[in-house]
DNA sequence: GTGGATGAG
DNA sequence: CGCTCATCCAC
């Protein structure tokens, strides 16, 4: 195109050996200093994060594989009523795709598995597998499939006690291996941990040439010359293959290329990847799929070049002929109606027809709060972050769709009743990982014939004792609220979609006597203190650095705040001044005394953290990339002066029901 | 607090 | 497909 491209804002120069072709991706090769290996907390800045996207294949296909210890060659498909929600590798083969009838799908391959999803039927209290559920009276569950889930989750865990893990859904979880890597590598190269005496500029001077790479093994490269075959396809598949293959590595066109450090990160986080998916077919015998590169973008998108079972590697070098001709609106974020409307825009279809469009005039379509998000996207980066999430979801919902609608109020606590005896089974499985779990609201959504969906919904109360009378009868009541009963109608009654869930699901991150406190049947909690029933431990992989956190802010600021009150619901920080009370849904709730004590010890350590984030924050200007996030007016992200972020992820009680 | 939109798998 | 989940936003 043309050259309105000049017009780029701000001051990005082209880097070094920008071509004509590359000027758009300007930050591919970043110079790498001593003092920038050294630092820490470098975020999503670090010019050596490494990011990887790992998923199950065919996951739920899998789970009923292994359930039923089927041979894993042998075509299977998970059925759903009458259609399909899953289909294994062997089975694609034969054509069979999801959303296929199953009849369909028989004459594909008439030697099919067909496994139908667990169901629970009316009544009973737990799902189970039948042979020919009716959905007039069944209602599906992905239990069997949320629990596999957890047991990959927890050897990412495991298997990577210095990185971080996203949990992205049921079958997939981003990995941050910026930290095991950094480790690995000064490990591995010990003479980088001291800036040589003669280095031109000190702690600033690039560091020295990277070694080469052995890239045999660590799994697919993708080519910096060649353009992608623009991914997606049936993945060629090794027939039959068993065992996991990482060492599919093909040529590496290095021609073009030297190896960078960055490069050197991406091959030793593939070997770590590598081994954690070894590790889990070894154990619990899923075989997965990764993409490794430095963004949570890229990864996503790499992971899906080569399935199943192999791992794929985005060196930088790669990037802009990978992204180039790919559709965007395969990128993740755009493939609904921002993709759409962007396309129709331009008439644009691949990132390459993009990359003409200059930030302003993206801002100045509608596009104007993504623009940037979208702007830096299709220039290979994505400044969001690997999140950690809580083990256990925020929210936890039973639905139940109604081939046969329900007609008269009188029948919805029976539908209610069933849906509260998953969410009582869950609560409670979730509660054996998460003892002290939470749910602060329950929530009745109901669908009319094809549109209105109302709901209402009703703080839960706080017990232990979460069971299915517990949560019906709660449920009943909202029923009541919202569509009344029989007798009390005037206009006729046609409910196609009854949901139940908990809302504000979260972990009392407190102590272990307040867990203690929790659990015990209410009546002989009091005094009863002596038996430490050891809470199944969590993961916490940064005790050290949140230790040091609050090493730091509590020296300088003394240490406990000032004396409050005995029964006080607040404290007042020496910091700040400022006095930090509990949430008013805390107290008076009938909450014991020593809850309360470990709610506002909590609340103390968050506030103190969050004083120290303030002061990170005012050394690196942090800002956090993130698709929706992403708006202008919500504060100028890169101020660092006038900055008064306050604990926004969730004000004040964020600790105490930590996402985690 | 309620309800819709949007997007993901 | 049918069933989940998360997040944002206007009211």
């Amino acid at each position: 195109m043309t050259s309105t491209v000049s017009a780029k804002p701000v001051s990005w120069k082209g880097k070094g050996k920008a071509t004509n072709s590359e000027a758009d991706f300007y930050d591919l090769n970043p110079m790498i200093t001593y003092r920038l290996l050294h630092s820490r907390n470098l975020g999503v800045k670090d010019p050596l994060r490494v990011i990887a996207l790992c998923d199950s294949d065919a996951f739920y296909a899998a789970c009923e594989q292994i359930r039923l210890g089927i041979d894993p060659s042998r075509p299977l498909v998970v059925q759903q009523w009458d259609s399909l929600i899953a289909v294994n590798y062997p089975a694609r083969k034969f054509g069979i795709t999801r959303m296929e009838k199953i009849k369909e799908a028989k004459k594909k391959c008439p030697e099919l598995v067909v496994v139908h999803v667990a169901t629970y039927k009316e009544g009973e209290k737990e799902p189970g597998y039948w042979e020919n559920p009716d959905t007039s009276t069944h209602k599906v569950s992905l239990d069997h499939y949320r629990r596999e889930s957890m047991k990959v989750i927890r050897m990412f865990q495991e298997g990577l006690p210095s990185g971080e893990i996203e949990k992205a859904s049921i079958d997939e979880a981003f990995i941050d291996f910026t930290r095991p890597v950094r480790e690995e590598i000064l490990r591995r190269y010990p003479y980088l941990s001291q800036v040589p005496a003669d280095a031109p500029n000190g702690a600033d001077s690039p560091l020295p040439p990277p070694p080469p790479i052995m890239w045999d093994g660590l799994g697919t490269v993708l080519p910096v010359n060649a353009p992608s075959p623009v991914n997606s396809v049936i993945a060629v598949d090794a027939p039959g293959d068993q065992g996991i293959s990482y060492d599919d590595s093909e040529g590496i066109d290095n021609g073009d290329d030297s190896t960078t450090w960055h490069d050197v990160a991406l091959a030793i986080a593939a070997e770590l990847m590598g081994k954690i998916r070894h590790d889990i077919h070894m154990k619990v015998g899923y075989t997965t799929s990764a993409g490794i590169a430095r963004n949570k973008f890229l990864a996503k998108l790499t992971a899906s070049y080569k399935k199943p079972n192999s791992q794929s590697i985005l060196r930088n070098a790669a990037i802009p002929n990978y992204l180039r001709p790919l559709p965007f609106q395969k990128i993740r974020f755009l493939g609904g109606k921002l993709g759409k409307a962007i396309a129709e825009e331009y008439e644009a279809s691949t990132v390459g027809d993009l990359l003409s469009i200059s930030l302003g005039q993206l801002m100045q379509r509608k596009f104007g709060e993504e623009s940037i998000w979208v702007y830096e996207i299709l220039r290979g980066i994505d400044r969001s972050e690997v999140k950690e999430k809580s083990a256990v979801n925020k929210s936890m919902m039973a639905s139940k769709n109604l081939p046969n609608p329900i007609m008269k109020a009188s029948q919805g606590p029976h539908w209610i009743r069933v849906l509260a005896a998953e969410l009582a089974l869950r609560l409670r499985e979730a509660r054996e990982e998460m003892p002290a779990l939470w749910p602060k609201t329950l929530v009745l959504h109901a669908r009319q014939s094809y549109d209105a969906s109302r709901s209402k919904q009703a703080a839960f109360p706080f017990t232990r004792d979460a069971s299915v009378d517990v949560i019906a009868s709660a449920g009943d009541k909202l029923w009541k609220e919202l569509v009344g009963t029989d007798n009390s109608r005037t206009t006729p009654l046609k409910i196609t979609n009854v949901a139940l869930g908990f809302t504000g699901v979260g972990v009392m991150e407190v102590g272990q006597r307040s867990i203690d406190a929790f659990l015990k049947p209410p009546s002989t909690s009091k005094e009863a203190q002596g038996t430490d029933t050891p809470v199944k431990r969590k993961r916490d992989s940064h005790d050290d650095a949140q230790d040091a956190r609050r090493d730091l802010v509590r020296r300088k600021s003394g240490s406990d705040g000032e004396a409050v009150p005995d029964r006080a619901t607040y404290f007042v920080c020496n910091e700040c001044g400022k006095r930090i009370s509990l949430p008013g849904d805390l107290v008076g709730d009938g909450l014991e005394q020593v809850i309360v004590k470990e709610a506002l010890e909590a609340l103390r350590v968050e506030h103190t953290d969050f004083h120290y984030a303030q002061e990170l924050s005012k050394e690196l200007g942090d800002s956090v990339g993130s698709p929706r996030k992403f708006r202008p007016s919500s504060g100028e992200q890169t101020q660092p002066g006038t900055k008064k972020r306050k604990p926004k992820q969730s004000g004040g009680i964020a600790k105490f029901f930590a996402a985690k």
